[in-house]
DNA sequence: CCCTTATCTGAACAATGTACAGATCATAGA
DNA sequence: TCTATGATCTGTACATTGTTCAGATAAGGG
């Protein structure tokens, strides 16, 4: 059981980060069926009533979560990029390895944060701001095969298609061993057949 | 408002399957979250507890629900493929295509079916039946290769990392155009440039 | 200082999953 | 055919949930 917060002020001052805030940790710990609003406002201290006033229903919180998390997994994955900067071929092939191993490590640590972003909830207003995450990262991926194909490290006829298959490959392998229908290991397996089909000279 | 069928004898019968039966209504309908063990006891004209003989709680449906739709789904499969055998290198490349069509058009007919299988419940318990369901469907995949390779149709070094590229590319695609981060269109795109970089001949 | 407005409370309601004691029936053994 | 045993289902109950709404509280501008 948590132990209430309690709070001294009659107003909280910032309840809509801290719903979203506390809802992450419970997401975190018990995935999203379990997840109760009335926990979320008790853990915070507020009566079970007053998140209505930043979210219509529990579905929008869990939306708004699941928004936020893209944006953390985008800052991820953009932070460990920047790790392997540089202009060498060596450097370009590390950098897409590193762009399929982020997400993938990101969703393994925390798989309840990768069904939540990929449930129904998050599909119900997967509108501008989402979008805009999204092509944050694609943009990223994008820049990485382009190295590649100017370093020569990778077959030119197949840029076009390395981007579609980059992106499923990656997020296809982590959903499968999420799921428990592939082990861990396949991953870099995947990954290595990947490099292979696409031409990428190791 | 569903209405409710009403019995004649105190015992049903064929309780437990029809509890999946009518779970299975319930999730085509409205998806996992708002299905409820009540109206599933309602509907089939019998107490709520009923349920409780058959299954220890909600979750062992919902599993038992997910592991039929697998059977289903490598049903669906197998009868399409039938449609398509013979030992031409046109027939094994059309296998390829249809083995991938009918996995992604099964998803998109019944998105809440999907889900449900990548859930966590069906996480709960994968154990012998559940990897059975899927050797089956894996090894429909493994024969589609070989077939592809022996009519010189595909590239014969990539005849390894085509099974975990064809399945990962084909469910990570499904699975991103389910939640709504693809589009429909994308999916043969997808499958056009995985048997581009597999060296899939047409 | 007051008054408007945003913020939060408290009580209430229907619906849900689940537990458990008992009713009902099917059937095997006499 | 009768009976007892075990499987199957009912009825009631309870805690918890999402959600609503009238009203309490406080913050801030005039």
């Amino acid at each position: 059981m948590t132990t209430a917060r309690v709070r001294d002020q009659y107003h909280h001052g910032d309840l809509e980060v801290a719903l979203i805030t506390t809802a992450r940790k419970f997401v975190k710990k018990n995935g999203l069926e379990s997840l109760s609003l009335r926990q979320i406002a008790h853990e915070i201290g507020v009566s079970p009533s007053a998140a209505y006033h930043y979210f219509p229903d529990r579905n929008s919180l869990l939306a708004a979560l699941g928004f936020s998390l893209f944006e953390e997994l985008a800052d991820y994955q953009e932070r460990e990029l920047a790790k392997v900067a540089g202009a060498s071929a060596r450097a370009a092939r590390e950098r897409f390895r590193v762009l399929g191993r982020t997400y993938f490590e990101w969703a393994i640590r925390e798989p309840h944060f990768f069904n939540l972003m990929f449930s129904d909830f998050c599909l119900i207003e997967s509108s501008v701001e989402q979008t805009r995450e999204e092509n944050r990262a694609y943009q990223t991926l994008i820049n990485c095969l382009d190295d590649l194909v100017e370093a020569g490290s990778m077959d030119k006829k197949l840029r076009v298609s390395a981007e579609l298959l980059s992106w499923t490959v990656v997020h296809g392998t982590t959903s499968l061993i999420v799921s428990g229908h592939l082990d861990t290991e396949d991953f870099e397996r995947a990954l290595d057949s990947l490099e292979l089909a696409l031409g990428i000279r190791r």
